[in-house]
DNA sequence: ATACAACTTTGAGCGCGCTCGAAGTCAAGC
DNA sequence: GCTTGACTTCGAGCGCGCTCAAAGTTGTAT
């Protein structure tokens, strides 16, 4: 009755969250992750909160979030509630560089659009 | 009447193109850019050519093609009007990788604002 | 008992994309 | 003539984000 839950390795907690086992250990290690627990034999064992942490700080990544803001953002999170303000202008800070970024982003694919365009129309010629 | 076209320096180049002195002279040397033409004094000069495939580059830069792709790409441009269909075909794989790239990005933003809507009620109801 | 597999820690190494430092050349202005 | 400044080359260095290697521990299967 104390562990309803499922535990996750560190291998099955890779796999589910993408990242590698030694990225898991590397964000543990510099502080980006606490510690998770740990089986009687020393190995992790990742529970669903833990996972949905891992979840959205690789949400923050793969928008281009450094690992040093992400972890000021975690320092936060781990701190207490009175933190929320901080962590919201975080978010919306960052969240205002995504935006930028897609249009840019938008830009930039519409460029290469012409550009297909363009060869399309010199094969054509070509035959 | 030979000179009709303005040709600018490395750093007039940079500030145009946004990169810096030292990465245009770097992308020459990796065989990115074709060598540019220079003054007496041995000095780049960019001609308005010069600087738009630079630009283009940029674009396929900064939409996360890697610099060797970009070298392959341009080692075809640099070839022959053969080549057109490979390019073609780097351009339209690219295009579908910034594509899926493009909706990741989306999703993730939408999962920050969902966190950002989060964060702003608990900020409502601490007061 | 022994082998094997999965984990552990720690520190080192790597690939990418620049970025910089040192030493030299050249042209213009005082 | 001498300084200043913008350029040149070349190789080294750097910051980021992992990624890996080595050596050790533990648990299971034969």
């Amino acid at each position: 009755m104390t562990n309803p839950e499922p535990q996750l390795t560190i291998r099955e907690a890779a796999q589910r969250t993408g990242l590698s086992v030694h990225t898991l250990r590397y964000y543990e290690r510099i502080g980006l992750l606490l510690p998770v627990e740990r089986a009687a034999n020393g190995h992790r064992r990742y529970a669903e909160i833990d996972l949905r942490r891992i979840e959205f700080l690789n949400k923050l990544r793969t928008t281009g979030m450094s690992i040093q803001q992400m972890c000021e953002f975690a320092a936060l999170s781990q701190e207490s509630d009175l933190t929320v303000p901080q962590r919201l202008a975080m978010l919306e800070a960052h969240r205002n560089e995504v935006l930028t970024y897609l249009d840019e982003l938008r830009d930039n694919l519409g460029a290469i659009e012409r550009k297909i365009a363009l060869y399309r129309s010199i094969e054509e010629k070509q035959g």
